[in-house]
DNA sequence: CAACTGTTCTAATAGTCATAGAACAGTTGT
DNA sequence: ACAACTGTTCTATGACTATTAGAACAGTTG
């Protein structure tokens, strides 16, 4: 389990390891069942804070992507399935958008706007 | 040209007023050599600030949007076509994400996580 | 029991968002 | 030439967010 984040991003860390985590399920590197490595463990390894990794635990959370539970730790739920069917949808969309020289920001904005 | 914003969302309003242009390109309501509002007219009838309308154009000018001069005003360049092609693209990926029950943000972060 | 897990609390710093007001400098139409 | 428009730039301020830090708490696991 690799949770990546980019200093230089304009986007804040915690969203950035939350987004991680989001595309590693969508792509069926993770599914239910599985657990996340421990934040401490990720706040050590990434160079930030625990609190920043928590933060990011609790937005997925929030999505109902995990259960927490102190002493257990963060475990991916079933409501990850929906993630992995739009993958290819999502993989299909983000490659033309590429092609057209679109930047992810400008597609992302789009696509929420567009959720309207 | 009307352009939305919602006081309640998380999102700034500098995004929101940016996001809702592209969306007007994206689906055709705004072409190339159309001429925005003044920022502030918009400002004015949005009720928020000269400044946070600026910030909006001066980022869709940075996407290479729209042209701006002072005592001209912001002008749609064609660089708003790939926006109108990708338009179905995004509008099916939406809702799909609607019947799965995602919010926007998570499709949104996800979109953009897909993009690296 | 020891070692792990998330939870909660206070605190400080740095940065962003939005506001406000003023002055400046091009462009347009009269 | 002039007035009225446009975006540009500047300083300033208050509210909020992101991140860090350290400590203590409370369940879970082996």
């Amino acid at each position: 389990m690799l949770i990546r984040v980019d200093p230089a991003s304009e986007t804040p860390i915690f969203a950035q390891v939350a987004a991680s985590v989001r595309a590693d399920a969508a792509a069926g590197r993770l599914r239910a069942g599985d657990k996340l490595p421990s934040a401490r463990e990720v706040a050590a390894s990434l160079g930030v804070n625990l609190h920043t990794v928590l933060r990011a635990y609790q937005s997925l959370r929030e999505e109902g992507l995990v259960d927490m539970r102190r002493g257990r730790g963060a475990v991916v739920t079933e409501a990850v399935e929906p993630l992995a069917q739009l993958h290819h949808d999502v993989a299909t969309l983000v490659a033309r958008a590429k092609e057209l020289g679109l930047s992810p920001d400008t597609l992302a904005a789009l696509v929420k706007e567009t959720y309207r």
